[in-house]
Formats: structure tokens, C-alpha cells, sequence
RNA sequence: GGGGGAAUUCCCGAGCGGCCAAAGGGGGCAGACUGUAAAUCUGUUGUCACUGACUUCGGUGGUCCGAAUCCACCUUCCCCCA
């Protein structure tokens, strides 16, 4: 079986532009392809994980990966599948952005001769001259397809500015920019990608006559339709100061019955046989599975030590057993006691686990708050300092937990 | 360029000059049931010193005892005509 018939049976592959020649290409090891990630954030996050997947697997079946950081396109922000604008980032948000995503890559990826390289499209977008490019690149785009493109669907009702009507044409022609320089034969991407990286594939068709591949990734949605890597506060983050490894850990562990195994087939590095025979496991011991799902993403993510950590301490919270070192902690200072003892909604404000004394309040009120395995319904509960010796937990709801120290 | 419409709380969306912290839905949070699942049912969902006070309805000014509601200007978006 090669890399292709792996990734077709992970569910990993949306579309391509043409089967066979990626088929050969790939399995065959002379692919050079390229994936682009915009700066938008500090951290790389679950989507970008499954690129950065993908990569690893290509070239670990001996392809050559181009890491293209977007320090240009991040000026202008893709509008692909979005309902509203991006925010426009300054360039020193840019810059570190990019900084902190070469940092994380780095953990995920080899680079050097022979291996990954890495790019920044700022190197030759930025300088790019306007009535030239116009001239040069502009007139292959047909204004009439692009608007076509299912990609700015949403915006037509919306608004698309200029600036960002113009992404896909700078991603295109990142495109024909790695393929003249590099040799770059291939791009991958999201599926939302899909026309922006054909508006590449035909711009190098049209310059040069040589032929480019596309091909998309499946994106990760539940059995609900929604994206997956997403919770209601956010993005889950790679980066251990954004999403905790417990966190992280947690995120996976409770994903759906119905999307376990998707996820392990998706997202793990795990045999595909090994994960064949999870197939028929059925009811409770699913749990079984989304235990291996969060335990493997973990230990890709944040290293098997952490894996491990997390592990243990999600057996100690919801199993019985196993030891609570590592679970989550909060460590309250002097400062926050008056006269040696603080109140329970003080200690839910402070410790972060409500936003503001009147969600504590409602809180407790409805029975949604445990200390030390107690549940307790009276707001007005304080608690010494001299209690804060060891093993004090605090349960909010029956998923979050927090250990408190002094 | 001309004409018309819209902006409300996390999102969608209702809102008579006082009874509006603002209907309804979605989402979130919590409770019950469970397998750390899903579905379902219940409660809750601006802040605080919480039977009271304070700050919110695109922005700035104004009218009025009183404005999310009326007026003026500004900003942004949508639609129609050119």
C-alpha cells in the first residue's frame, strides 16, 4: 500500500485535481509540495496539527516538504469561508506570529538539507511591485471565475474588500513562485483552500505550460457538522501556555461516539490495522478508544511525558485511582485572604474558574460546585488557610477540576 | 451619482417614550439520567455591596421629568436604479 492508498483510507483526502499523477507521485517520493500557514495567531492550532500530519507522512514517505509561512499573505487576511473580515494584524504581530509558529513546527518537523525547508512569502510578496504583478499575474485571473469560487459564497452577502478579494491571487502566486524557485510541484491545504489553490495550479499551467497538483484535506467535522478542534472559548491551541496538555488531553478524550474512531484514523499516526480492529467496539467501551485518540494526540502534541501526566491525572479525577499530582493546579497567595480565610466565590473568581461573583453564585447555588468531595450550596462559605494543606480540590460541573494550593 | 432600508446583550432576532437588564430561539453554564458519550428533561445566562444599586441597545450631540424607542450629524453594511 502506498502513502496515497494510507491517506485515502484515513479519510484523509478531499479533493484532488488529478488522481493519478498525485497517486505516482507521491507514492513514488518525487513530490515536492508545499502547505502555507498564515500568521493569524500566536500558536499553531488542531487544523494546522492535521497539515503539519500530513506533511509528516509525505515525507516520511520520502516527499520533500516546503513549510510556507505566510509573513505576506498575512497582510491581507483569507476571506475563504469566512463570514467577516480578519482583523488586519500589524506587522510586528506578524513577525512574531511567525516566530511562533517556526518554533513550533520545529518540534513537529525535520528540516534542513535534503529535508523540509522553510519559507516566508513576505520574501518576495512584500516587495512586489503593483502595476507589474497587474500585468504579469493579473491578467490570467478571470474576475467572472473567481467570483464564481465557492470560497467567497458567504461574502457575497456580506462585503469582500478589494484587499482581500486579492488573496487568492497572491496565494496563487506563492504557488507559481515555489514551483519557478523550487521546483515545487505540489500544494496541499485545507479543503476551504480548494480555490485558492487551483487559481495556482492554472496560473503555473498558464506561465510556464508545466502542470501543478492540488490537494485538499478533509476537514475535521463532527458527527454535528462543526468543525472539530473548536470549543466555545476558542481554538484548541498546540501551545501548552494557550491549551494545557490537560486540556488538550480532555478535549479528545470526550470527543463523540461517533467521531472516535474518525479521529484516531484521521489524526493518528497509529496502524491502520490496530485501528480496524477498534472498528467493532461499540457502547461504553468507546471509551477505550477516545482514551488511546487522546492519549496519542497528546504525546504527538506535548511529548510522551505529558501524555503521560495527563493521563494520570484524568484516571485520578474520573476513574478512582491513580495519584492527583498532576492535575491542574491554582496557587492562591497571602494577599487574597482576609483575616486568614477566603470566601468560596472569592476563591472561584480568583482561582479563574468563574468569570465574575455572580456566575460563582448561580453556580453554587445550583449544586455545580464540589470541595474536597463535598458539594456545597452556601455562598457564604469561607474557608482558612489552614485547609489549603494538600489535597484541595475544587470541582466545578463535572468535568473541570482544580486543585488548589496556598 | 440617485433612492430606500438596517445597526439591540455571545449569535440570530423582537422591542408601544415610562411597566426594559430588554420577548423568543440558538449557543453556553449547571442539575437529573449516564460511560468523562449522545439524546432528553429542569434551572440559569450584564456587573456589583444581588429583595437594592450601577452600566448596556453602532458613534456623537440634542429634545424630554424620563430615550433602545423621537431629532440632527457621523460611521458601517444591505437592497434597488444609473
Amino acid at each position: 500500500m502506498g502513502i496515497y492508498e494510507e491517506l485515502q483510507a484515513r479519510g484523509l483526502i478531499a479533493q484532488v485535481t488529478d488522481e493519478k499523477e498525485i497517486r505516482d507521485l507521491i507514492n513514488s517520493g518525487g513530490a515536492r509540495f508545499y502547505i502555507g500557514f498564515d500568521p493569524t495567531a500566536d500558536s499553531l492550532h488542531c487544523g494546522h496539527f492535521m497539515a503539519l500530519c500530513l506533511m509528516k507522512r509525505l515525507q516520511m514517505a520520502g516527499n520533500k516538504p516546503v513549510v510556507l509561512l505566510g509573513g505576506g499573505t498575512g497582510y491581507i487576511g483569507d476571506p475563504s469561508g469566512r463570514t467577516d473580515m480578519r482583523n488586519m494584524l500589524s506587522p510586528e504581530t506578524i513577525e512574531h506570529n511567525c516566530r511562533c509558529f517556526k518554533a513550533q513546527m520545529e518540534r513537529f518537523i525535520e528540516f534542513g538539507e535534503d529535508k523540509a525547508i522553510l519559507v516566508n512569502n513576505a520574501d518576495w510578496l512584500l516587495k512586489l511591485n503593483y502595476v507589474e504583478l497587474l500585468r504579469e499575474v493579473g491578467a490570467y485571473f478571470s474576475v467572472n471565475n473567481m467570483l464564481r469560487a465557492e470560497c467567497y459564497k458567504q461574502r457575497m452577502e456580506k462585503g469582500l474588500s478589494f484587499l482581500e478579494f486579492n488573496y487568492m491571487i497572491m496565494q496563487s502566486y506563492d504557488f507559481y513562485h515555489l514551483a519557478k524557485e523550487y521546483g515545487c510541484n505540489m500544494q496541499f491545504g485545507g479543503d476551504d483552500q480548494w480555490s485558492n489553490m487551483l487559481g495556482g495550479t492554472e496560473l503555473i499551467r498558464k506561465k510556464t505550460g508545466k502542470d501543478a497538483y492540488a490537494m485538499t484535506i478533509t476537514l475535521l467535522l463532527n458527527s454535528e457538522g462543526k468543525k472539530m478542534g473548536k470549543t466555545q472559548s476558542g481554538a484548541v491551541w498546540l501551545s501548552p501556555e494557550k491549551t494545557s496538555p490537560f486540556d488538550f488531553y480532555q478535549y479528545w478524550r470526550n470527543v463523540g461516539d461517533a467521531d472516535v474512531l474518525k479521529c484516531i484514523r484521521m489524526l493518528t499516526f497509529l496502524p491502520l490495522e490496530e485501528i480496524d480492529k477498534m472498528s467493532d467496539w461499540e457502547g461504553s467501551r468507546l471509551n477505550e478508544a477516545k482514551d488511546i485518540l487522546a492519549y496519542e494526540l497528546t504525546s504527538l502534541v506535548h511529548g510522551k511525558e505529558e501524555a503521560e501526566k495527563a493521563r494520570e491525572a484524568s484516571r485520578a479525577l474520573f476513574g478512582g485511582g491513580g495519584n492527583s499530582e498532576n492535575m491542574p493546579s491554582f496557587a492562591l497567595s497571602e494577599a487574597d485572604f482576609t483575616d486568614g480565610a477566603i470566601g468560596l466565590i472569592d476563591l472561584l473568581v480568583k482561582s479563574g474558574l468563574c468569570p465574575s461573583k455572580g456566575e460563582a453564585r448561580r453556580l453554587i447555588q445550583q449544586g455545580g460546585v464540589t470541595v474536597k468531595d463535598e458539594k456545597i450550596t452556601d455562598i457564604a462559605k469561607t474557608f482558612d488557610a489552614a485547609e489549603f494543606d494538600g489535597e484541595f480540590i475544587v470541582r466545578k460541573g463535572k468535568k473541570i477540576f482544580l486543585k488548589i494550593t496556598k
